[in-house]
RNA sequence: UCCGGCGUAGCUCAAUGGUAGAGUAGGUGACUGUUAAUCACUUGGUUGUUGGUUCGAGCCCAACCGCCGGAGCCA
């Protein structure tokens, strides 16, 4: 008999049927009236199905009554009405094969609550708890919609290269990947690629070439930043989506980032409502409200410009002064996302000083068509731009900012040979799934985190 | 990297400078279509590490290690 998913079970007509089912035990609670209820889940969806496996099976003495959270099972037995009240429909069981034990005094697992940073320092098992079976289903959802939305329209998919040569200025520290022996004067001529290279800080570059001859192209791949930074919501690993559009402006770069993350919270709010109603019973309890809210509402637009004037004229007062040339501070973000508008907010047009030497250089000379979009309680979610597409300005900004053209001699091809504006932003994924989740920390909503000082599993 | 907090039983946490506690998990027994099952009894400790103050340190001091939160950097 062919395997069955427990999702489809819980789902399916309440008939009388033989299926066979496997998974990992969550509890056992035995019954002196001669048979144990057993919780099996296997991962198809976040509710586990109940097993009846009664006293009079020939290996119940022997291995069922020994059977503990985390044990792994084969069952084959009949779905019926369930008699208890938790369930509608349950297995009885007609076997059930031990596939592997699982000693209690051993596992970390408790069926009681495991603090998070508990569980990290578990991570190899911690898929197997409600939180990250649920994270897992809804990372997966969002994977699956990024494609979905980016397909319908047109993008293509590319893979842009893990170990790069090229610095997107700007973006943080490179991890350096090398095969030279370590404790020596680095010579680059005998390095594997004769040359300095490291891990990525983004695809955009590489997407950017791709953008202008396809059109509408996108990266979904892991980046790397080799920054110090210990905070709830940095990785030293994490994966970006990075769409490019040619023939776009920062106008229509905003429109299809908001496109995007609406499309994101209406995908999880159709696919994973079990995953989010547990989310918003256990973890944020104002998660579903404001998932369908954002789903179904405008995003708030201002110019940078704009956003200094309103912080200045804010009763609160600030740690950092709002200054307009400075950077938007967090305290600042948040007053605008959760004070002043209350929405997500997509700020544009920033001071050329603050931004990278990519970005398209407004007419005012004094900003560039820069854009960063917003979120409550998240912060920084998308930054994007219309880049450069004039030569000389580019080259220009380029010396500005103190690169030397030369290294960006084929990123400048593009601007030499059939130019044309093009735009684009970046997201941060695990930042989306904690923002659909719920999840306090980024750490536990990716496998398994880097941050500085921990690479294990 | 900076600021702050925390580190005690397998896990989650208590404990005025004066005998190390509870819940939970595990064990034994009772009971039961249960569902965080329930009830009784019970096993379980180098209080992160090193040094210091004190008659006496889980508690006070110092350094270090680790974790968490905030900031910076960013997505």
């Amino acid at each position: 008999m062919k395997r069955e998913f427990i999702k489809s079970i819980l789902n399916g007509p309440v008939e009388e049927r033989e299926v066979r089912v496997a998974g990992w035990v969550r509890t056992r609670r035995d019954s002196k009236g001669g048979f144990s209820f057993i919780e099996l889940n296997d991962g198809s969806c976040f509710a586990s199905l109940q097993i009846i496996a009664d006293a009079t099976l020939a290996n119940y003495e022997s291995e069922i009554s020994r059977l503990f959270p985390g044990s792994s099972i084969v069952v084959t037995g009949k779905v019926v009405a369930s008699q208890g009240g938790g369930q509608s429909v349950e297995v009885q069981a007609v076997s059930v094969k031990v596939l592997g034990f699982c000693e209690p005094t051993d596992y970390p697992l408790q069926k009681q609550r495991v603090s998070f940073e508990r569980l990290r320092e578990v991570a190899h098992l911690r898929a197997r708890t409600n939180t990250f079976g649920a994270v897992t289903r809804v990372r997966h959802a969002l994977a699956m919609a990024t494609h979905k939305f980016f397909d319908d329209l047109g993008f293509y998919y590319i893979n842009t290269p893990i170990i790069t040569a090229s610095d997107c200025e700007g973006a943080g520290e490179m991890f350096q990947v090398t095969t030279l022996e370590l404790g020596k004067k680095p010579d680059y001529e005998k390095d594997f690629f004769r040359q300095k290279t490291g891990l990525t800080v983004s695809g955009q570059l590489a997407a950017e070439c791709f953008a202008c001859s396809l059109g509408n192209v996108y990266t979904f791949g892991p980046t790397f930043r080799a920054e110090n930074s210990n905070t709830r919501r940095h990785l030293a690993e994490f994966w970006m989506v990075e769409p490019e559009m040619a023939f776009a402006d920062l106008a229509d770069d905003a429109d299809m980032a908001e496109d995007y993350l609406r499309y994101l919270f209406n995908y999880v709010l159709e696919n994973c409502m079990e995953d989010l109603e547990f989310f918003n019973k256990r973890i944020d309890t104002t998660l579903l409200a404001s998932l369908r809210k954002l789903a179904g509402s405008e995003f708030k637009r201002i110019t940078y410009t704009e956003a200094i004037a309103i912080l200045e004229q804010a009763t609160v007062s600030f740690e950092y002064p709002v200054k307009w040339g400075a950077d938007l501070q967090s305290e600042h973000e948040r007053y605008l996302t959760e004070v002043k508008f209350e929405c997500p907010v997509t700020v544009t047009d920033y001071p050329k000083g603050i931004k990278s030497f990519y970005m398209r250089l407004n007419e005012d000379d004094k900003t560039v068509a820069a854009m960063d979009v917003l979120l409550p309680h998240v912060g920084e979610i998308i930054g994007g731009s219309q880049r450069e597409e004039r030569l000389d300005v580019l080259s220009a900004r380029i010396e500005e900012a103190g690169l030397s053209c030369d290294d960006y001699w084929w990123y400048r091809d593009l601007r030499k040979f059939g130019s044309v504006p093009h735009a684009g932003f970046g997201l941060g994924f695990e930042r989306i799934v904690q923002f659909c989740t719920g999840m306090q920390n980024i750490r536990d909503v990716i496998a398994f985190p880097r941050t500085p000082g921990n690479a294990e599993f």
